[in-house]
DNA sequence: AAGTTATGACTGACCAGTCAGTCATAACCA
DNA sequence: TGGTTATGACTGACTGGTCAGTCATAACTT
C-alpha cells in the first residue's frame, strides 16, 4: 500500500499538475539533445538495475528506496526524477525483466514445423536459462505473492507473457496431435502442463535446494518424455 | 497527563523467566484450573484464526497485528500475552496451517497396497480439498515468497511434509514400476513432478482465474493420466 | 546566465512492541 | 453467606524507529 503522501503545508503552488499516476516521469527534456536524453536513458536503466537487485532480494514492501539509491550510487531523491513512485518503479521493472522470456517466446512462436520435442525443449531451455539461472526466479517468486495487490502488473503478464505462452504450446500441441507426436490431446486442453515443472523447480530452488538437491535438466526431459511418449513398446 | 506513574508492584515476579524468543507464551497459568487453560486455549485459537485470515490477505509484512487484533475482538497488547512476537505467531500459524495435510499425507502412506492411480488420486485431492479449496492456497503462496526469509519454516515445512509426501510418492513409484502400472521410473527419480501441476493450480488461481478459468480437477485427472499410461494403443 | 538535473535533510504517516493501570473473578475470611 | 482482598488477563495510549515521498538548494550543461 503506497503510504500517504507528505502533505506538507507548503505554497498553493499546484496548478493541474501532472495527471494523477500516469506512467514515465522522466526528466522533462524539453530541449535536450540526444546526448542529454541518453544519459536519461542510461540513468534509468542504472535505477532500474539497482531496484531489480533489491526487490528481487528483498520484496516490494521490504525494498528500501534509499538502498536502491545507493546501490545505483544516487541520492533518493533521483529517482523521483525517473519514477513517479514506488509501485510505479516495481512496475516498470517487472515490464523490462519480462523482455527476455517474451522474446524468446515469439523466436519460438515465429518458426513452425520444429519437432514438436525440440519446441518443448526450446521452451523449458528459455525458461531455465532466463529465469531459473538469473535472478529473475526471485521476481517470479515475488509475482506469485505481491500479483494480486498490482493488478497492472498480472494484467500484463497474463497479456504479453502467459497467453502468448499458451498460444504456442496450444497450436504446438494441435501439430503434434495431428502427427502423432503427442498420444493424445492433453496438451491441447491443458496448456499450462508444460510450465508447471518450471514452476516447481523455482519453489523448490528457493526453499528446499539446500535440504535435497533437485536436478531440474533432468526432471524437465523426463516430463517431456512422459508428454511425448506416445507408447513405449518392449522389444 | 499521559500514563499515570502509581508504581504499582506487578511486574516484580521475574525469576529467569523464559528464554527469549522460544515458543509458548500463553499467560502462566500455574494454578489455574483446566476452566482457565481452556479458556487460554480458546483464546490463542481465536488469535491464531484471526491471523490466518489476515496474513493470508495480506502477506507477513503486510500484516498489522492491529488489524489480528481488531479481527479477534481483543486489544492489541493480548496478542503478546500468547505469541512473544509477530513472527511466532506467524511461524505457529504455517505449523497449525499444515496439519491437515501432514495428516492426509500419512494416512495414505499407512495404507499400502492400494492401485498407484488411486493413491495418485488420493495425493491431488487431498491436496485441492485442503489447501486450493481453502484459505489456506494463500498461506502457501506466503511460503514461497517469505519461505528464505524464515528458515525455521522452511525446515519444519520440508522435514514434516515435504520429506513425507515424497517419501510416499517414491515408495509408491517403485511399487508402480514392480506392477507395471508405470511405465518408468520418472516419479521414482522426480516425484516432484506429482506436486508440479498442483503448484500450478495454485498460482493460476492467484493471478489468472480472473482472466481464463483454469479446469483444475481436469488438469489433474490428464496429468495423472500421463504419468500412468504405459502405453495407448489404439484398437 | 538560464535551465536542467541531482542532492539529502526533512516531514509525517505508520506500526511492532511495551507497560501502567483496570476490572472481573477467584480465594480467603468472619 | 456476605464481605474483603488478591490475582492476572486484558487494555490501549505511548514510544522508538522506519521509510515513502518532498523540496530548498547545489551542481552541472549548454
Amino acid at each position: 500500500m503506497p503510504r500517504k503522501p507528505a502533505t506538507t503545508a507548503s505554497g498553493s503552488s499546484d496548478k493541474g499538475e501532472q495527471a494523477p499516476k500516469a506512467g514515465r516521469a522522466t526528466p522533462k527534456s524539453r530541449k535536450r539533445g540526444k546526448a542529454a536524453d541518453e544519459r536519461a536513458e542510461i540513468r534509468r536503466s542504472e535505477i532500474l538495475h539497482a531496484a531489480f537487485d533489491v526487490f528481487a532480494e528483498n520484496g516490494f514492501t521490504n525494498t528500501k528506496l534509499d538502498e536502491v539509491a545507493r546501490r545505483a550510487g544516487i541520492a533518493k531523491g533521483t529517482i523521483y526524477l525517473y519514477f513517479p513512485d514506488k509501485e510505479t518503479l516495481f512496475v516498470e521493472l517487472l515490464r523490462e525483466a519480462a523482455r527476455p522470456v517474451l522474446g524468446g517466446m515469439q523466436l519460438i512462436a515465429a518458426n513452425p514445423n520444429i519437432p514438436v520435442e525440440t519446441v518443448l525443449q526450446r521452451i523449458h531451455a528459455i525458461f531455465v536459462d532466463e529465469i531459473l539461472l538469473t535472478k529473475r526466479k526471485h521476481l517470479l517468486r515475488m509475482l506469485i505473492q505481491e500479483g494480486p495487490r498490482f493488478p497492472a502488473v498480472t494484467e500484463f503478464y497474463y497479456r504479453d507473457i502467459v497467453h502468448n505462452a499458451l498460444v504456442v504450446i496450444t497450436s504446438l500441441a494441435r501439430r503434434g496431435v495431428e502427427t502423432g507426436e503427442l498420444s493424445d490431446d492433453t496438451l491441447v486442453r491443458y496448456p499450462q502442463l508444460v510450465m508447471a515443472p518450471l514452476l516447481t523447480s523455482v519453489i523448490w530452488d528457493a526453499l528446499f535446494e539446500d535440504k535435497q538437491h533437485l536436478d531440474v535438466e533432468g526432471m524437465l526431459a523426463a516430463f517431456r518424455k512422459l508428454l511425448l511418449a506416445p507408447n513405449r513398446e518392449e522389444a
